[in-house]
DNA sequence: TAGATTGTTAATCGATTAACAATC
DNA sequence: TAGATTGTTAATCGATTAACAATC
């Protein structure tokens, strides 16, 4: 997708949906052009690291003028592939997984739930922002059927690995992981990303008992 | 807290969390003793990061046995800050916030939640998991009265700097932030920590677009 | 003791920053 | 054109890896 097929780091490609959210910011506010030492200051990045970033991709900027704010949100969403809608299943329809069929930012930004699953037959039937909750058993027909690209976990730990199987022998493209573990599924092309919440708090807990002074 | 005050890197905090949840699975395992060489293989990580990591904090091996599992999970525990109990609120009742507050893994890990607010009179005063909803009114006698160290915000991006500008001043230690922007209080000695959901899977999204084959 | 494995120093690698020629 | 700002190369900085003496 970049055009020079050079590698990307992981620090790079950390960043991308940071930019993606600064531009959408400066499109809100009417502001339609920024250089990088403008972008830079409001990211807390240098210039230079703004300037690289982009140049992995191949430069969407002009001298003399800097980068219009509109073209490089588009040009960011495209390197993010967000440009293109994404089939999303979403399994475990505890709080969490109701909490994301009913979070309007992902459908915003073309990520479509179009089915939840859980093993509960308490829940089975039960309808979440308009889906009618399916049972674990129907998922590999539907994969199979729907061109779904995201499966998320929100189940406990313990089926998480089982599940990942699953999916990935229906042809799912990718996991979006909220157990509580690093899920890997070796010799498989699924891609797994996980949002380790817990991770995050604790975090947290580190910097406040850890804390280096900015005052 | 760590012992040769020296700099501790972004980097090495945030494999933190990530050691402490695979020496819980070795515990879990009855594993009672690991190598720097058995761990990071385990973690993808090489041995020398994983004694250099540790070695930041003081060393908590033996030579020509390895680490003890059980005192080195406690060991991060500590340095993480979570052998302490925390007291949190929950600002946002909505379907993110009420998830978090039924989310057993914070309980487990000494995140205790003591409140949940929201300014919509339709949840104020609905029960959450045995704690009753209350309104962002009472929240700044809340904070002053009750001990909290953090606060979580799981409230639209338009209401988050207001929120933590008042939670801040209420002397709150540390904010939890759901909202889909980087919140910053420029002055302020709160610890803010975001956990950006849309982030993650724009992540997830880009990955799938520019795969890098492991097959 | 001999073997294993740490703690730590030195070497390497990669990411960030600085500098500046190219150019709008 | 002159001024501004990019794209890109070179320099620096910091994180990771390698190596090995210390030591259990």
């Amino acid at each position: 997708m970049n055009n020079r097929n050079d590698y990307i780091s992981d620090a790079v490609i950390r960043r991308l949906p940071r930019y993606y959210r600064y531009l959408e910011e400066l499109i809100d506010n009417g502001i339609t052009r920024i250089s990088s030492g403008e972008l830079s200051e409001r990211m807390g990045l240098t210039a230079s690291q703004v300037r690289q970033d982009f140049n992995h991709f191949g430069g969407f900027g002009q001298q003399g003028y800097g980068y219009n704010v509109e073209s490089l949100h588009e040009e960011i969403a495209k390197i993010l592939g967000i440009d293109k809608l994404h089939n999303v299943i979403v399994i475990g329809a505890g709080h969490l997984g109701q909490a994301l069929v009913n979070y309007p930012n992902f459908i915003k930004r073309g990520f479509h739930i179009i089915a939840l699953f859980d093993k509960d037959p308490a829940l089975i039937g039960t309808v979440v922002n308009g889906l009618t909750v399916m049972a674990d058993s129907e998922i590999e027909d539907f994969v199979k059927n729907n061109n779904v690209d995201i499966g998320v976990l929100t189940i406990p730990k313990s089926e998480a690995v089982p599940m990942a199987k699953l999916l990935d022998k229906c042809g799912i493209k990718g996991i979006w992981n909220f157990a509580s573990m690093d899920l890997e599924l070796p010799g498989s092309n699924v891609v797994i990303e996980s949002a380790h919440l817990s991770d995050s708090i604790m975090r947290l807990s580190y910097r406040l008992h850890n804390q280096t002074d900015h005052s």
